[in-house]
RNA sequence: GGCCCGUUCGUCUAGGGGUUAGGACGCGUCCCUUUCACGGACGAAACACGGGUUCGAUUCCCGUACGGGCUACCA
């Protein structure tokens, strides 16, 4: 046990996109795995027919590849030893089945004949009689249609009528249950406050409670980390794990927080991101068409948002931010990640982006800038836009901000920002651009450092002092306020150019 | 309502019986820059409350409050 090769599974149903709390369970799930060598397993949990959403496995396969955390083993990734990894193939192979006549057979469960209309007038009763928590169990189920009540002739006839049934757990009615929880400690609940859990439904199909136990057995899963909305039903599956005789092979449970809304309250949802996506790929719900853009469609770097996911409940114990994903294979650890619950943080999230869009070379970052250049009918050689990137990427949170931040670097501005003309654009002014103009146009270099002696000497010469026309210049040459350096952007857009904005500007605002 | 889990600056968090309670995001001021941003400096900003235990609790225990989760033939 102590020594058991470490293997985790992430295990979603696809039953919608997966958002970005998912992506944190798969994320704390892979960096354990590769922290110890051991394996990180897709296992997809489609027990639910009704709730299946077509393309969701697909999803959440290029989700995990997007952001880097692939399993290496499980639906998607190369079948391993344990093959099928899909609940609903599983179950066609009869094993959950198996499982849970066993535990028919060892009195730990029974079937339960009840329709759906009697489940809800039993429900109602009890809300009468001012029950505190409604529920099938040790008490309830005495009046109800099952295996417990029914004469065994009658079970059998019901049975062989081919009567819908489910298996349900038979939960002690006064039992003290505990568990340990790698992230909490120890956990105590009394069985009276766990109900009699439907294992099988009527279906055949197994419930999540079943299915994810005989699984995590049968694939020797020995830690599960899941959501903390898992906790209350923990004491139901220390049951099952006993009962089946497979308290031995349990994996170590590890209940993660859950990621809160940024403001208000309660769990994440998509609603209440603030602006900032949901999911990690745009996702397009087929049921009702809604769509959602993801992180990767919003500028992210995969890296940026892993990095601000897993900082959400863990850290590394000092105060490093900004870890690559082998820093945090190599740092991560179970014990340091959080008992509460993290909000989530848009603004802090854009600084994570902005932190990796520093680190990107200028090269990597054309790269990704040449496609939206494409789009504006922009035409660039690899150096020049590298170049640009250089000026430009000081001052922005993503690479898709480019483009309204430097697009004069690419083109004659058109306009002239009007705030500042109106400011600064007067007689001497006018007079100043077009001796500087002259001054320009005799240079032989136009490297930053050339331009801007010019610029200052032309200005000694006429007796302006800098300030009244630096901002009319930066118009004349870019069109807006604001930007990188002046000089630089002269140097890259170089003389000809530069001349010719000049002379634009003059002709267009002749005094 | 019941059960379970939680609670350090607005947010993410470090720390842990004796600290000027540390960092980051955001915010403010200043410096740099004849722009914006970057960078730098500085600043405002927290141990939910009440009882214990203790020479001493933010730290340990118990309550209370507040927050979250669960309460399906969903996961």
């Amino acid at each position: 046990m102590e020594n058991k090769r470490v293997r985790v599974r992430f295990a979603p149903s696809p039953t919608g996109g997966l958002h970005m709390g998912g992506v944190r369970v798969a994320l704390f799930n892979y960096l354990f795995a590769k922290k110890h060598g051991g394996d990180f397993i897709l296992r997809i949990e489609d027990t639910d027919q009704t709730r299946f959403v077509a393309g969701a496995e697909e999803y959440i396969i290029n989700s995990l590849k997007w952001c880097g955390i692939e399993p290496n083993e499980g639906v998607g990734f190369g079948d391993g030893p344990h093959a099928p990894y899909r609940q609903s193939e599983r179950k066609e192979l009869g094993i959950y089945k198996k499982y849970a006549d066993k535990l028919i057979e060892g009195g730990h469960a029974y079937y339960a004949f009840d329709t759906t209309e009697e489940l809800d007038e039993m429900r109602k009763r009890m809300e009468a009689a001012k029950v505190a928590a409604p529920q099938y169990n040790a008490v309830s189920r005495q009046n109800m249609r099952n295996s417990l009540t029914l004469s065994e002739d009658e079970v059998k006839k019901l049975l062989d009528a081919g009567t819908p049934y489910v298996i349900r757990l038979k939960v002690p009615r006064n039992e003290e249950i505990r568990f340990h929880d790698i992230i909490r400690g120890w956990v105590v609940v009394n069985s009276s406050q766990v109900d009699d859990k439907v294992l099988l439904k009527s279906d055949g199909m197994p419930t999540y409670h079943l299915a994810h136990i005989v699984d995590d057995v049968e694939m020797k899963i020995s830690h599960a980390m899941r959501g903390e909305e898992w906790l209350p039903s923990a004491p139901a599956h220390i049951l099952i794990y006993r009962y089946l005789g497979l308290e031995a092979e349990m994996p170590q449970l590890a209940h993660l927080p859950l990621i809160l809304k940024p403001d208000g309250h309660g769990k994440l949802s998509k609603r209440d991101t603030s602006g900032l996506p949901m999911f990690p790929l745009n996702w397009q719900d087929p049921r009702d068409n809604s769509s959602y853009v993801g992180y990767k469609e919003s500028g992210f770097f995969p890296e940026a948002f892993i990095n601000m996911l897993v900082l959400l409940g863990w850290n590394p114990g000092d105060n490093k931010e900004i870890m690559s994903k082998d820093e945090l294979i190599q740092l991560f650890s179970l014990e340091r990640i959080n008992k509460a619950g993290a909000k989530f943080d848009p603004e802090k999230t854009k600084w994570f982006n902005q932190q990796y869009l520093r680190k990107k070379t200028d090269e990597e970052l054309a790269d990704i800038f040449m496609p939206m250049l494409k789009e504006h009918g922009v035409e660039a050689s690899k150096d020049f836009v590298a170049k640009a990137c250089k000026l430009i990427k000081e001052k922005a949170h993503f690479v898709n901000e480019f483009w309204l931040l430097g697009f004069f670097l690419f083109e004659t501005p058109s306009s002239h920002d009007a705030a500042v003309l109106e400011k600064r654009l007067n007689a001497q002014s006018y007079a100043f651009i077009e001796e500087l103009k002259n001054e320009l146009s005799d240079l032989s270099s136009f490297a930053a450092a050339e331009t801007e002696a010019c610029f200052k000497a032309t200005a000694e010469k006429t007796g302006i002092a800098p300030g009244q026309v630096m901002q009319l210049f930066r118009v004349v040459i870019t069109g807006v306020s604001g930007g990188p350096a002046l000089y630089e952007i002269m140097e890259l857009i170089g003389k000809e150019e530069s001349i010719k904005r000049m002379d634009f500007f003059l002709e267009k605002n002749k005094i």
